[in-house]
DNA sequence: GTCTATAAAGGGATAGAC
DNA sequence: GTCTATCCCTTTATAGAC
């Protein structure tokens, strides 16, 4: 059998996997120019010419580690939107079905990827300029799904007040993704963020609420 | 008259403030690290040495820009808590002014320093490590404060579920900031950022109805 | 695929003249 | 206060041996 590029099962990841770990921890935790290929290399344990010989440029390694979980991640996202269009549309439990199919995926993440968490909210909040387009390309079908499934959930509302409170939802999901492993100790020991039930739940009690409140300038 | 080293209104700012200026718009676009000091005194068109001779370091410039902005930031905040409390205190209206004196301060410098609203969202978000102790004095009291009145406002609610719901109306806020720029061409010209006001009302509906929604678990 | 060595560029900080 | 020139370090990327 000649080699191949797929190692099979091995108990240590190859040095490709290794780097995409290691940079995805070290990108999340200080950003794309805050990160040194020295450092990702001898953190994974690898040669620094590894890199360019894996991914050909720093760009494209940084690319490929967002890639490769953004991409299942919106795949659930609309699977799981499939479901609750079909189950709960137009029903009372409508609007939190459309909220949990964007937040789950995340953080389902958070035990098996922790790093990912923040880097999430790093290529949303400021992402670095040559991401725009893979974000783009990865988040507006996205977008215009959940925009109108938002308006038809909520018909009473103008198209306006929906999109801003899309907006503020999904800044509630990415703070609380990026200080997902931070939250604890600011809480004094308050909030538990390994519980990823719990915490889902608290997030979806706000965000329908907030989603589906009264319309503009009626809160009481 | 000997020389001052306060300017008397000048025309052009002086070279102190032209880098301070220039900064703010540069590490808001670019962050700390993604900004060379060489970018920033040639746009401010100062010497590069400029920047040691006025602020000592690197460092230190990213501290004073921050700090010139969020100190005044932070005492509107109490002034406007201190008047929210004598007003409003238990009535109906007392969230929407709890949540207005956190979110219009910032909101009101949009015109004036709009670069700060991102470099706040990114020093809240994902702060450079140098920065922490400044970002820790500069919001422990006022968090401690907002906790406080939150909870007071929302007895019947525990206050795990409290802390939850603030952390979750701090992303949501921070998120606007950091693209209040780009919203409008994202929502394709439905919603307008420069209108202060209205923004400031889409996103405390949201807020004030998240904040103060049914207890964990009763949503409809 | 993995390694060493190095090229080429850019970074922060500073010395010292004016 | 402002400027030039420079020190010293780190960076990404690559050439070429193994």
């Amino acid at each position: 059998m000649p080699t191949t590029t797929q190692a099979p099962a091995a108990a240590t990841p190859d040095t490709r996997d290794r780097i995409l770990d290691t940079a995805e921890r070290l990108f999340a935790a200080h950003g794309f120019v805050g990160t040194s290929l020295r450092q990702i290399t001898e953190a994974a344990e690898a040669n620094l010419a590894a890199v360019n010989y894996h991914f050909g440029s720093k760009e494209e390694l940084y690319t490929q580690v967002f890639v490769r979980r953004i991409v299942p991640i919106n795949a659930r996202r609309m699977e799981l939107l499939d479901t609750a269009v079909a189950q709960a549309a137009g029903g009372p439990g409508a609007l939190r079905a459309i909220f949990d199919s964007f937040a789950r995926p995340v953080f389902e993440l958070a035990d098996r990827a922790p790093g990912f968490l923040r880097l999430l909210a790093r290529n949303v909040g400021a992402p670095p300029a040559f991401m725009t387009s893979v974000i783009e390309a990865q988040f507006r079908p996205l977008i215009t799904r959940y925009v109108g499934l938002l308006q038809q959930a909520l018909p009473h509302l103008p198209p306006k007040t929906v999109f801003w409170r899309m907006h503020f939802m999904v800044g509630a999901t990415l703070h609380c993704a990026s200080h997902h492993f931070t939250i604890d100790q600011m809480s004094g020991g308050l909030c538990h963020t390994h519980d990823v039930e719990e915490m889902l739940q608290h997030l979806a009690d706000f965000a329908v609420a907030g989603i589906g409140g009264p319309p503009k300038g009626n809160a009481t």
